[in-house]
RNA sequence: GGUGGCGUGGCCGAGAGGCGAGGCAGCGGCCUGCAAAGCCGUAUACACGGGUUCGAAUCCCGUCGCCACCUCCA
């Protein structure tokens, strides 16, 4: 078994080979934690949580680090933003509500926690160390202004450009400090001096004076210190490809770390063909969509396409998924109860089909695994429809054991709403008395009471199904 | 201007030289008292124009259209 990803620096499929054999360190861009999270933040979560389930299953030892960057020109200018119009809130508070924020969303979708999540916050000295090491090799430079800026010196450093296959001189200018003090308008800063009206909580001294990281230096030091200066893979959207990752490399391999081995990215989520932005205000944020939708559903819908494709969300997506869903919790409910108390009970079990297998290490290929998942649901509901109970015990163990490793397993305990004890016996007492009603009125082929008590249900959003062994009832989107 | 990607049936979405992935919706059938669920069947699909080939959605050349990034971005 070889695991082969796509690696956007190389632009090619490449056979996946451990730094360490029987290990992988996974470094995932986490968020700017400046405003809430939107469903292209979770989609991008949820692609590595696939990938490491599935390195995980392959029998890998995945160390998993996912940043939180809790330091920034933005999470300052909107706390300054909202001070303005009368809020009190500090810049540290906010980052940390927002920090809140997406960890929730993640744990709602089954996004399994990284095995750490550092604060950029948390590792200045490692930042401070590694714009020395920077400086002394001659591919930085404190500015010449006395601003207290420090910069990467790109014109330096010749490789500058390899991840997104730019040459400097193509590049237009950056904007992110004062241009004054660069040697040349696309070096970035590493370290930006403290200006005026900027919080005294937001400034940390350094040996070119106060100040605050620049963006990108929080992700190579945390890389290194977490994943050593060489590691196995480092993941996040296409969008931070430039100049994100393009100036983490710079950096990290410019000081003299091997860094990164293969650069994934995922593909970013359109709402009706179009970014998401601020500016259209047509965000789509995770904690308002799951006042309406099930998160199994909502992961089903982000986790279903290529990790490496635009998702194009529309009015249809949630929809298609939901049917989708319900589909294979309708197999594994039917056939649950039908093998309860059989011996073919301890025949079910969880073994990943091959081509599942193939498909999940080619590069992820989601869409072809859950095509896999799919046909044995299929064939699971034939064994049912046939009374072959070992066919069913056998689709059934597939079905779960493909399910879990993506994290869409229907049954599974995350997925189950924390309900009201109380309420939920009082329901199944009211129901059983209707479906018992029904079944006299069949049962005297009385018709038209037997369909208005069922009318009645699904009016209340309860769809009974007649089985061999009586009525089944369920609650609609559950 | 530079870099990268995309265009597949009513919709979503795989595939990358030769059996039409899979899902949703539709239609016909089986099952059912009728439904629901399930099963079976059902589509002259690959942006356009050339070319290579016994054979092209897939390779080559050209054209058109769309999207992303080029220092806020997941």
């Amino acid at each position: 078994m070889t695991i082969r990803l796509y690696d956007t620096k190389a632009q090619a499929l490449r056979d996946f080979v451990p730094l360490v054999d029987g290990a992988v360190g996974l470094y995932v861009c986490g968020p700017t934690v400046q405003s809430s999270p939107h469903i292209g933040h979770v989609r991008s979560a949820l692609v590595y949580d696939i990938m490491r389930r599935w390195f995980d299953h392959r029998g890998l030892t995945v160390t998993m680090v996912r940043n939180v960057t809790d330091i920034d020109d933005k999470v300052l200018a909107n706390a300054a933003e909202a001070q303005q119009a009368g809020s009190r809130e500090q810049w540290w508070a906010l980052a940390y509500r927002v920090e809140l924020e997406f960890a929730a969303a993640y744990r709602a979708l089954g996004i399994l926690p990284p095995s750490y999540e550092p604060r950029a916050t948390a590792s200045i000295p490692q930042m401070h160390a590694l714009i020395e090491r920077l400086i002394s090799a001659g591919h930085a430079y404190p500015a010449a202004d006395g601003s207290g800026d420090v910069y990467f010196d790109v014109r330096s450093y010749a490789p500058y450009g390899a991840l997104s296959r730019q040459s400097i001189d193509d590049m237009q200018d950056a904007a992110d400090a004062d241009p004054r003090g660069k040697r040349d308008p696309r070096d970035f800063a590493l370290w930006k001096g403290r200006k005026e009206g900027e919080p005294e909580s937001a400034t940390w001294d350094s040996p070119w004076g106060p100040g605050r990281p620049g963006w990108h230096i929080e992700c190579s030091a945390m890389s290194s210190r977490y994943l050593g200066p060489e590691f196995d893979i480092h993941g996040g959207g296409v969008d931070l490809r430039f100049p994100h990752h393009e100036n983490e490399l710079a950096q990290s391999t410019a000081a003299g770390d091997g860094f990164a081995r293969y650069w994934v990215h995922n593909g970013a989520v359109n709402i009706n063909g179009q970014k998401m932005s601020k500016s259209l205000g047509n965000s789509v944020f995770v904690g308002e969509l799951l006042a309406s939708v099930s998160p199994l559903v909502l992961r089903y819908a982000l986790g279903q396409a290529h990790y490496r494709s635009t998702i194009d969300y529309t009015d249809r997506s949630l929809a298609e998924a939901e049917a989708a869903v319900e589909r294979i919790e309708g197999f594994l409910v039917r056939s649950g109860r039908r093998l309860e108390g059989t011996r073919f009970r301890s025949a079910e079990e969880l073994v990943i089909p091959e081509e599942f297998a193939e498909a999940m290490d080619d590069d992820l290929s989601v869409p072809q695994a859950l095509a896999v998942l799919h046909d044995t649901v299929r064939e699971g509901n034939t064994a049912l429809d046939a009374e072959d109970l070992h066919g069913v015990a056998v689709a059934r163990g597939r079905v779960r054991a493909m399910t879990r490793v993506l994290g869409i397993d229907p049954l599974a305990p995350e997925w189950r709403h924390p309900q009201d004890v109380e309420l939920q016996g009082a329901l199944e007492a009211l129901i059983t008395r209707m479906l018992d009603d029904r079944q006299a009125a069949r049962a005297a082929k009385d018709f038209a009471v037997a369909d208005r008590i069922r009318d009645e249900l699904v009016a209340a959003g309860i769809t009974i199904e007649d089985t061999p062994t009586g009525a089944q009832w369920s609650i609609n989107g559950d």
